[in-house]
Parts: structure tokens; C-alpha cells; sequence
DNA sequence: TATTGTTATACTCTATAACTATA
DNA sequence: TATAGTTATAGAGTATAACAATA
């Protein structure tokens, strides 16, 4: 009986999260290779694609708290891909920088990290694809705005 | 600057679990008016849609592991919307039903998740809703396929 | 007084090994 | 010996309160 769950298929939040899954758990054995997680790769592309990020704006780019992130760039900066140095305008803040090394392997990470949407997306047409984009910026902003509790009926 | 994270939003999977995480937070919401966590509802929605069911088959349903499970049916069972009874047939198993408590409670739970998912796709038409539920079994699929690791390349 | 980064903590979800009782 | 359910435990991700240094 293979659709014994038929009544929670049709919720897209069912279908979103068994993806994701699925997703994550391949996506995860491709950056171990690279000695990375999902939070710490995520956070050392956006530090080489902003240098000079602090920490505060990181984690609302990101959408993680800020004492979560502190603990990711303590496993970058360890690993020597980030560097922390403190900004010359704001003793209090960090500027963010990927170094050299973390350059080169969010490249080769990245590449790979290529390779395996790709695989997911197979059995997909290109336009498949860009409209599931879509679809999913769509519900990540009707999820955001819809933070109005009145609009959600309760019991 | 909103668009610091565009190399990951070329990503399936970042966009999903962007996506995900506001249709949870929203869920979990709703869910909560009923004393229901994600993980209790959907248990419950599957042992009311196959009464007599047994422990291990509805992990394998549910994708989760058998003892996760075993926590998830204390709750159930001790809210009193879920029975566990020894199978007349094999004395080590036991069958799940709901308790008439139980489908009710599934059934207004239901048609509050019905709310919350109209809510999330709002800005879509049915047939885009309907392209993006084929488009994620698509990738369940894929990623269920792909468990060969020889297909995975390595760095 | 407010903000940046930090510490400590707690809760959920998830994953594995080992146990018991039955088969 | 194998299976159904269970216990114990550990890891990762996530969330909040409170703190020190600086603004």
C-alpha cells in the first residue's frame, strides 16, 4: 500500500518537506566531502559573496539567529576559511572575510553542490524547474507577510 | 541589499528550505491550537486513514525511524486520541486506531491545515499548485533513486 | 540607553545501538 | 535466529534570556 499517506500528499507542506529530505540527505554526503555542513556552507558563500559582512546583517540574510551563527564561525574560522577581524569604525562588530582557502573551497563545493541540484532536478524541463523557483519564492513570501495572526483561524 | 544570498538561490533546495521553514513556522502555529505538533498530526492523519496498523509499517509510511515513533504514540496515546492493542495474531506487534476523540480532533485539525495550505499558495493557480506537488514527488523520487553513491561524485 | 557579539541553556527532530518479549 | 516494540543516548538545528564591551 504505497499511498498510505494520500490524505497529508495533498498539503504542500507533505510533499515540501519529504523533498527536502531527500534532498538534504544527498546534499549533506556531497559536502562532507569538503569537510562542510549545509549551515556552514551556506555561510561561507554568502561571506565570499559580501566581504566585509558583519555579523548581525549575516544571520538576517541567512534567516538564523545570531548566537546560532556565532558557533558556524567558530567551525570556519577554525578550519581557516573565515577570518573575524574587528571593524576599524565599530569596535564592537566583525568584519567577515573568506579567506584564500575558504575561496577556493566554496569554488569546488560550490561545483559539486552544481552537480548535485542537477541530479535532483532530473525528469525536469528547464522551464519545470524556473516556474518550481517561482513557486517556492512565491510561498516563502505568502509565509512571511502572512505573520498578521489575525488572518490565521484558530479553533 | 536583498538579494546577499543569490548564489544560494540558484539552489533547489536552498529555496525549499526557505520556502519550508515560514509553511512550518505558519503550521505549527495552527497546529498548536490543536495541542498538535507537525509530527502528531501526521501520525495521527495516517493511523485514522489506516486503522489496525502496525508500529514498524507506519514508520516505513512516515519516512521517520521506529523509535522517534514510539515517542510520538506516547503523546497520541496518552491525549486519548490514539489506542495501541496487542494483534490478536502476533502478540509482539500492535494495531493503531484512532479513538472517535481522535477523529474528530484530526478532522478539525484537517480542515484548519486546509486553511493554512490555501493561505501558503496564495498568488498561485491550481495549476501552478498542482505543477509544484508533481514537481516535488519528482525530486523525492530522484533523491529515493539516487541512493547509488557511485552516481555521487566525490572531490 | 542601544547595539554587537557572546555565553548558557533548552527544546525538537533525528539517528543508532542495544535491550525484551515474542515468533 | 529473526522481528516488534522499546530504552537510552547523542547529534544537529533552532530559539530565548542575559551578559560584556562598545557606541
Amino acid at each position: 500500500m504505497a499511498s498510505s499517506d494520500r490524505t497529508l500528499r495533498a498539503f504542500i507542506g507533505y510533499d515540501m518537506k519529504r523533498a527536502l529530505n531527500v534532498v538534504l540527505g544527498d546534499l549533506g554526503i556531497v559536502l562532507a566531502g569538503f569537510g562542510l555542513r549545509m549551515t556552514t556552507y551556506s555561510t561561507l558563500v554568502v561571506i565570499r559573496d559580501n566581504p566585509g559582512l558583519r555579523q548581525t546583517r549575516l544571520a538576517e540574510i541567512l534567516m538564523i539567529e545570531r548566537p546560532n551563527l556565532v558557533l558556524i564561525l567558530d567551525d570556519l574560522e577554525e578550519a581557516e576559511l573565515v577570518t573575524r577581524i574587528r571593524a576599524p569604525d565599530d569596535r564592537r562588530a566583525y568584519e567577515l572575510t573568506a579567506t584564500p582557502k575558504g575561496k577556493r573551497l566554496c569554488e569546488q563545493a560550490t561545483a559539486a553542490v552544481n552537480g548535485h541540484d542537477t541530479r535532483m532536478t532530473r525528469g525536469l524541463s528547464d522551464e519545470e524547474v524556473a516556474a518550481l523557483h517561482r513557486a517556492l519564492r512565491q510561498i516563502e513570501l505568502n509565509g512571511r507577510t502572512s505573520d498578521d495572526p489575525s488572518e490565521i483561524p484558530r479553533p
